[in-house]
DNA sequence: CTAGGGTTAG
């Protein structure tokens, strides 16, 4: 019977399990977990109730695996009150829920993005003197990592060290992973060192995790040196490090490379996924290679893959890059016919066509569409949306969209605010744009340093040195790095309104930052000095500039 | 029979 459901013949099972009724065989709470079980997996929770009903009738109470299978049938179909549900009647019945229910909690609070209910179960398990185990640990530490609280990631696992639970290969692979996502290799390699001298072996997951260190952080040959190594020494080739590093190579534009690897899988007999072939196509897109992107797409389903909606949205988006809506529509009506269903980013690949045709309401229609469709467009599909607003001079409507994204719980990202001060300070009153950033400042809320060269570059054109100064300082005491680029964008300004005094003010900080300027710099400042009459300043200059060696030609 | 992990798109 447990084979039956395995497979998903669940009838059969049900069947089976009524003949052993009928002959007086008396089914045991093991026999009845696995029908549950069974059931709730194919997402039958009100049969799987029904059935725990019964075992009572026949004299037997559900135990705890019981219980834990209906509150993992709950958490699968996102019904977490319902998972609770369960814990409450587990308590009635007098059974003592166990580190695999509250680990089943934990999971699933924290797939639903309440990571800090998942926490506060973690509480509740230490007063009710019922110690986290390994996995328990590990289901909190991973939802940590993947919404970047890496750093609580990390006292978790010295929690688990002091309490003397043994984290595992499983435990340190997610670290691994995650620290090398936010491009911090070296404490990953820490991690790793501290797995190694406990015994603890990588496996396949882990050195995947090193690999996509190395492509984060050192140059692709490393990547691919190590790469090398891995499918030297194993004989059971992973798939997915070939996606990596093909991805890699898409990636750079490096398309040659990625085909040789592709070649590579094939010889060894190694099945492709949907992966590698989406990361080929996206490297053919980004080469602009549109005509072989689309053969590959259909070259893949000679190993029998179905293309995906990332499939489709990758070469959507090429085609809309190169302005073909035409062709871009005709792959949307053709998932449509495959059945493959469209994504949030799919929906914003369209957006952005529409807004590029400067259709603007069809968008926010689409918007709207996504909605009904029960999809939740992301930031993305609103700063797409805003962005186009802003050049349109619709400043008004932009700023509808801006509040109702936040009506609908989408914490706006520093894009969006750089979107929005960008189309005030171009399209609409620079001092609103002043009140915007100001207001954003004393709410704290994070911005990037885009904002302030936006706002700086834009009271440079219109003169007003004073606030453009006022908002450099913000930006050094932020800390935000200041390139020459950023210097270059006021000083040129400057130096075309000839406001010289301003320009020799930002070009001494300029200095004093240990910014060397460039040749393209000097000679903007020395047409200012020239034409302003500042003989002096412009020999100063030429001075200088011979000093550089930037008087070269 | 119940709990945790990797790659791709805007």
């Amino acid at each position: 019977m447990s084979r039956f459901c395995k497979l998903g013949f669940l009838d059969v099972a049900q069947s089976f399990f009524c003949t052993m009724l009928k002959f007086g065989l008396p089914p045991d709470t093991y026999t009845y977990n696995i029908l549950i079980h069974g059931l709730c997996v194919a997402g039958s929770m009100e049969e799987a109730i029904e059935f725990a009903n019964d075992m009572e009738k026949n004299g037997l109470g559900p135990d705890v695996v019981t219980f834990n299978i209906l509150a993992k049938g709950f958490h699968l179909l996102g019904l977490m009150s319902g998972a609770g549900n369960v814990l409450k009647n587990m308590l009635l019945k007098g059974l003592h829920p166990d580190q695999v229910t509250y680990t089943i909690l934990i999971c699933g609070h924290c797939q639903a993005g309440n990571i800090d209910e998942g926490l506060k179960l973690r509480e509740e398990m230490l007063s009710l003197h019922l110690p986290l185990n390994c996995i328990s640990y590990t289901a909190l530490l991973s939802s940590l990592c993947k919404s970047g609280r890496v750093v609580e990631a990390l006292n978790l696992l010295y929690e688990m060290e002091a309490t003397g639970v043994r984290p595992d290969v499983v435990t340190y692979s997610i670290l691994i992973h995650s620290l090398c996502k936010q491009g911090e290799v070296q404490k990953a390699i820490m991690v790793y060192r501290d797995m190694i001298s406990k015994r603890i072996f990588p496996n396949s997951f882990t050195q995947t995790s090193i690999l996509l260190g190395m492509c984060q952080r050192r140059t692709i040959k490393e990547a691919r040196m190590y790469f090398d190594a891995l499918t030297r020494s194993n004989s059971t080739d992973c798939v997915v490090w070939y996606n990596i590093m093909i991805d890699q190579y898409a990636k750079c534009g490096k398309i040659g490379e990625a085909v040789d690897l592709y070649k590579q899988i094939v010889t060894k007999g190694i099945t492709p996924s949907t992966v590698t072939f989406n990361s080929l196509i996206y490297g053919f897109c980004k080469q602009r290679k549109l005509d072989e992107a689309r053969w590959w797409l259909d070259a893949m389903k000679l190993y029998g893959l179905i293309p995906s909606a990332i499939t489709y949205t990758i070469l959507m988006n090429a085609f809309c890059e190169e302005r073909n809506m035409k062709s871009m529509l005709a792959l949307f009506h053709e998932m449509e016919t495959k059945a493959v269903v469209p994504t949030h980013v799919t929906y914003t690949v369209i957006i952005k066509g529409l807004c590029r045709q400067w259709k603007l309401q069809e968008a926010v229609q689409i918007l709207n569409d996504m909605y009904a469709k029960g999809l939740r467009p992301d930031q993305v599909t609103y700063n797409t949306i805003i962005q186009s607003f802003c050049k349109a001079r619709n400043l008004e409507n932009a700023f509808r969209l801006h509040t109702e994204m936040l009506a609908r719980d989408l914490v706006a990202t520093p894009v969006t605010y750089n979107l929005l001060i960008n189309g005030l300070c171009v399209y609409g009153e620079l001092t609103d744009a002043d009140s915007l950033l100001i207001s954003l400042q004393d709410r704290n809320v994070n911005l990037t340093k885009v904002a302030y060269t936006t706002i700086i570059k834009a009271h440079c054109a219109k003169g007003d040195v004073q606030r453009a100064i006022f908002y450099f300082g913000q930006m050094m005491e932020k800390r935000f790095e200041i390139s020459i680029r950023d210097y270059s964008a006021v000083i040129n300004r400057l130096s075309k309104r000839s406001l010289l005094t301003e320009v020799k003010f930002f070009f001494l900080m300029m200095l004093c930052d240990g910014i060397y300027p460039d040749h393209q710099i000097c000679e903007a400042m020395l047409n200012a000095f020239h034409e302003g009459g500042d003989l002096q300043s412009y020999f100063q200059l030429l001075g200088k500039m011979i000093k550089f060696g930037l008087l070269l030609d």
